[in-house]
Order: structure tokens, then C-alpha cells, then sequence
DNA sequence: GCTTGCCCCTCACGCGACGTGAGGCCGTAG
DNA sequence: CTACGGCCTCACGTCGCGTGAGGGGCAAGC
């Protein structure tokens, strides 16, 4: 119980997965100063040095500058409340920036020459979705007015909800078309591992991905759990063919595992 | 429709939302040069500028070093498509990433004493309960790999496969816990921004999240899309009661979006 | 014609969080 | 006695820009 040991640098450097360069910079700077040192001059790390360094990563990691976690680690009256806060919205820019960038990504795919064609012009439209969601002045009226105003959400809403009659009548075709092909294939006997399987696993991700929410393939494998799960959900799907629902769950599980 | 108008740098600074000096610098890196000058030296960026642009600004926020992706950029072996599918799924997993951390500061901020009232110097053992939902080593798995490398693949895996029959039954019983309260408020005409219909849209959430994938909210308003548009499911869950899919779909996204 | 703005340009220094040597001390092992 | 690995302290380099300073281009209004 009373590891009281002290650690070099080199072995924290180690454990902890930074620099020794690093942990003299805190040292300097006086955000990790060890607890003691030898007659030699050598840093003399505690198991409390330790801790104070994990929070100092994790704290990093958030993205939070080296002077503010200091301060938020020296000052016992810091304001957790408003640190987490503004932690908070830092990364819920991030992710709306990520998921922007993601329909970016689609509209220059869209926008791409098909089989050799040549690249067409694009309207002022289509180069404005190729940039939609860098501009950080757009999610500042979301974040700024609490998310929840009109025109904000209403933006924002384009993808979360509203889709026209139009939309999901495309949809609908979409998704039968694969579904369909996933009948035949488990009629069929094909193996739910196999090249055909995971095609028609990956044009469901990339379904799902497209019109819902971004669909990674290790979250796709929960949401195959979940299509295999509920029963409510089977059962229809399995007025595809007998046992669709935990064919398809497979075949996902084998796409996003390979 | 033949739009090869040029763009000064305000203009494409405004539209990519980076700031002028990043365009200077990246013209003095021979990052993106523009394609002409005017007469008097000005900057004039064409569409194929702020594709490459697209492409700069997508590498970099996936945390490419600026000379990689120039060399990427020029390499003449470079694909579109290929470098485009790649970052899909890449900006993705981002995605996952800064939802999990989003959710762990949420846990972090639900765990913070109420109301300044009796809220004192915290304990360093209370800093580090506040963190406990961030342990830094399931990122890692992503990035460097650094901490823990089994442990942490095995808490994802666990979760992404492998229910067993006692495991369905308890997930059903949940799940039907939620749906009859929500059935229940519907039949009582309960509003779906109202406390209940949020909190019950909570709770499914939660359910998500727990059994099957990190769910926030915003992922939740399209798993909402998801149950409403695919009406194999919502016939289905409108066994529970005539248009319960709409209800929740509402109620879900009024709990995303307060 | 001249000023007022607004946009543009080129230096050029500053900064945060380290990387990367240079040059030297300490202690043990051969 | 020397080699070796680990530690130390300067101190300058790097990356991706931010932030002025100092000045030109050009259309609109006085």
C-alpha cells in the first residue's frame, strides 16, 4: 500500500506518455514542480506529482492552456462551474464544426467529376457548401443565442429534422433498395462475412451516415445491437425474409471488424 | 452558370473562415498559392484555390502538419475520392470522440455541489471524481495509443457485440418502461417540450447510450429522424399508440434543442 | 483635386508548447 | 580509469499563425 517510491523523469516520462522535455517545461514554468530532488540535482517525482500530472494532461487534452489549468489547480477558489462551461461549448463547436466539415466533405464528393468527366464550374451555392461549417461566425449565432433560436436552429435543422414528404419518399427508396439486396443475399446463403455482405452493410452505413447522423462503422455495430435487439424492429424487418435483422447485424459487425 | 469569378482574400478568408494572415502564410509556405495576381499585386483565388483550400483546411483540423499536406496535396498520385472517403470516416471517429467528451464534462458538471450555497473548496479527491468519466486512455486508443491499450479496446468491444439472452430480456424491459410512459403521456396529450416529454426523451437517450453506441443528443434528433422516417418501425411503434414515433421524434429533439 | 474609407500589400517581431542539441555532472560496472 | 547511461542547465529552433507598422490602390463624396 505505501508506494511511497519516488519516480526519475524518464519513468514518468514513460508512464505517462510525455516528453522528458515536456515535464522539465512544466517544471519550469511551474505548472509540475516535483516534490523534492536529490542531493544531485535530479527531479524527485511523488505519487502526488503523478496525480497532479494526470489532471494536467487530461485538463490539456480539453484544450485548456497551460497558464489557465495553473491557475484552475493552484487557486482553490477557481470556478469549476464556468471552466467546465466554457470547456463545454469549446467542444460543442468542435463537434458542430466536425459535423459540417463531414457534409463538406459529401458536397465536394457530390461535386466530384464522374468517371472522367471533367470538372464542371460550381455555383456560388455549391462552393459555399464546401465550406459549410469553417465559418466560425455561423455556430457563434448557434452557440452565442443558446442553440435554440429560429433561424440558427432552423439551419441546423436542415439535417435534424424536416425533411419534406419528397425526402423521405427518397429515403424509403434507398433504404428498400438495400434491404432488398440483403434478402436476396441471406436467401441466397451468402456468408454474412463475405464481399457482397459488407457492401450491402456499407451502403447502409453510408445510408444512415447520410441522412441521419455520422455513422462511423464501430457505431454502426451499435446500432446494428440495436436493430437486432429490438424485436419491436426485427419483426418488420424480418418481413424481408426470416431472420434479415440478425443477418444485417452481422454483416455490419463483419464490415466495421475487418 | 460559367462562375470563374475570382475571390480577394477577405472574400475567401470570410467564406472558409480562417483569417487573412492564414491565407498570407500559406501563400508564403507555397501552401496555396492563388492562381493570379492583379496588376496591383492583389490576391485572386479561383474555384480550384478553395478546393485545395477545402482540402488544407479538412487535413489540418485532422491534425496534419501543414508541410504533409502539402506534400500529400502535390504528390501526383493523389485521389480525390480516395483522400475524400478517407476523411469521412476519419472525421467521424472525431466526431465520436469529441461526443464522448462532451457527454464526460456534462457527467462532470451534473457532479458539481449545487448552488454556490454549499459550495466550499473541493476536496482534490472531489477534482478527481469530477474526472473519473474522463479517463484520457479511450481516446488514446485512437491517437497514440499511449495508456491502456487492452483494457480500453475490451470496454469498447464489450460493448459492441456480444449481449447475451438475460442481457436482451433486460434491455427489453427498459425500453418498454420508456415506451409505455411515453404512451402514456401521449394519450394524456402531453406537450413534447414539456418537462415529462423531455425527461422520458432523456431517458431514452440514456438507454441508447448505456446499451449501444455514445448517443448525444444531436445523434439522438437523428436516430430521431430515424425512427420517424422508417415506417416499418414506426408502424410498429405505433402499436404502442396511434403517431407514438412522431411523439418522441418531437419530444427528442425538444430535449436536444433546450 | 483632395480627402476619406476600405481593402490590399510586405516586412518583421511575438507567442505557446514544446523539440533539439551542446556541454557537463553523477554514479556504477567493467 | 574509463566507459556508459541518466541526469542537469542553458539556449536556440520549430510550427502556425497573431499582431502591429508602414504604405499603396481605388471608388465615393466634398
Amino acid at each position: 500500500m505505501a508506494r511511497d517510491h519516488t519516480h526519475q523523469v524518464k519513468e514518468v516520462a514513460r508512464i505517462a506518455g510525455v516528453s522528458v522535455r515536456t515535464l522539465h517545461h512544466y517544471d519550469e514554468i511551474g505548472l509540475l514542480v516535483p516534490s523534492s530532488r536529490t542531493r544531485a540535482g535530479h527531479r524527485s517525482y511523488t505519487t502526488d506529482d503523478l496525480l497532479r500530472l494526470q489532471q494536467i494532461l487530461i485538463r490539456r487534452e480539453l484544450g485548456m492552456p497551460l497558464r489557465e489549468i495553473k491557475r484552475s489547480l493552484d487557486d482553490p477558489a477557481f470556478d469549476w462551474r464556468i471552466a467546465l462551461q466554457r470547456q463545454r461549448t469549446q467542444l460543442a463547436e468542435r463537434a458542430e464544426r466536425t459535423a459540417s466539415m463531414l457534409r463538406a466533405v459529401d458536397a465536394a464528393l457530390a461535386a466530384l467529376p464522374t468517371e472522367g468527366e471533367t470538372m464542371k464550374e460550381m455555383t456560388p451555392a455549391q462552393i459555399t457548401d464546401l465550406f459549410d461549417g469553417f465559418d466560425p461566425s455561423r455556430h457563434d449565432a448557434e452557440t452565442h443565442q443558446r442553440w435554440g433560436d429560429a433561424d440558427a436552429y432552423r439551419e441546423s435543422a436542415r439535417r435534424t429534422s424536416g425533411y419534406t414528404r419528397a425526402d423521405w419518399d427518397r429515403y424509403k427508396a434507398e433504404a428498400h433498395d438495400i434491404m432488398s439486396a440483403a434478402a436476396q443475399l441471406l436467401q441466397a446463403g451468402a456468408p454474412t462475412d463475405g464481399d457482397e455482405a459488407r457492401a450491402v452493410a456499407e451502403r447502409h452505413r453510408l445510408l444512415i451516415d447520410r441522412w441521419f447522423f455520422p455513422c462511423s462503422p464501430v457505431l454502426h455495430t451499435g446500432l446494428a445491437d440495436l436493430y437486432e435487439g429490438d424485436v419491436r424492429f426485427g419483426q418488420n424487418l424480418d418481413t424481408y425474409g426470416q431472420g434479415l435483422a440478425t443477418w444485417l447485424a452481422a454483416a455490419i459487425r463483419a464490415n466495421a471488424g475487418g
